[in-house]
DNA sequence: GCAGTCCGTCAACAACGCTGACATATTTGC
DNA sequence: GCAAATATGTCAGCGTTGTTGACGGACTGC
């Protein structure tokens, strides 16, 4: 008796379970662990060159956030983020002692930070997302377009519900 | 002379061009941050578990992979996280300590541990994957079949060369 | 018997999250 | 003008999880 649960006989066994048949709980399992191992090489090429100079990926994320948006405030970058200005703030004064990041007063609002990449900033920054975005240049290359719409698609359906419209609207747009 | 290569002059500017917009820095840019942003949501709901007993990720993983081939030994394990000994051997302790995870002396070489899962590392195990297994089902789910598809092709060829092979038999053969 | 392998462990360190508390400057609301 | 709210910085401490280096015991293979 329950092993028929939710599976109207009228209905042609084939079509509907060849439809579900991505969901099922192996498909699932091979989703997440495609997920752990691709991650893992994908930060692989940034960390090797931050390991070089001292540094982890919040310095990498730190540098990319502000280079997506010069200008930012820390309470901006603190959004994006979502860690705390502590763990933020550490990462920062390195960053702004070693050169990388230029901090000016806001024209509008004096307490705040308007944070740039200097040009040394500015290399490191290319340095690190260069050799990343040659792995997903050849990715996307090899996977072809339509795999890459999927691909997205699906990282977007991923997303937490409340913050998944800003986090698009982050990602989608809001260019410089 | 460098910026003709490649492209055949009797090739319609017009389809080239179209064919590899998927392939601008734009486009790349936004892949990168999806990876960034999907992978923190995607490892929320573990987290939000692990942190409620003292565990981290780590602790995840080696539970994941235990259960996903019971009878690996360590060195198995190290082989497929990619961590030192020493850091793997802190979460075994405490796993094996708290009987979640039972250790087996090998039966061809009694050096080797054979690891498992008791009950409580089963049902811990099903409480850390369950909500994400919920969260991938239902963006495959919105995504549909042909998405997810794109999605698992770009993810394996985002893994390293070296390893792909490895990474992928691990992934998609070698059930339990 | 001996080299090599598998495993465990001690010690130390770094990156990077976290909480909590507190200081300071600035802006905003009334 | 003054109090409250805001933006930021900073100190101190803690935990997880990665790292290197060193060492020892048990076992296997030849």
């Amino acid at each position: 008796m329950a092993s028929s649960d939710h599976v109207p006989a009228r209905t042609p066994a084939r079509t509907r379970s060849d439809m579900l048949l991505f969901l099922t709980d192996e498909q699932l399992r091979q989703g997440i662990e495609l997920m752990f191992f691709a991650y893992r090489d994908f930060t692989s090429d940034p960390d090797a060159v931050l390991a070089e100079r001292g540094y982890g990926r919040a310095h990498h994320r730190a540098l990319h956030f502000i280079k997506r948006k010069p200008g930012v405030t820390v309470a901006g970058l603190l959004d994006v983020l979502k860690i705390t200005k502590q763990s933020l703030n550490r990462v920062l004064r390195q960053l702004v002692d070693d050169g990388l990041v230029r901090s000016a007063e806001g024209s509008r609002d004096r307490r705040q930070r308007l944070l740039s990449l200097t040009e040394d900033g500015e290399a490191l920054e290319r340095a690190l997302s260069e050799p990343q975005r040659a792995r997903l240049r050849r990715a996307f290359s090899e996977a072809g377009p339509d795999a890459v719409a999927g691909f997205r698609l699906v990282l977007q359906r991923m997303l937490d519900e409340n913050g998944r419209e800003a986090v698009l609207r982050l990602v989608e747009r809001e260019q410089r």
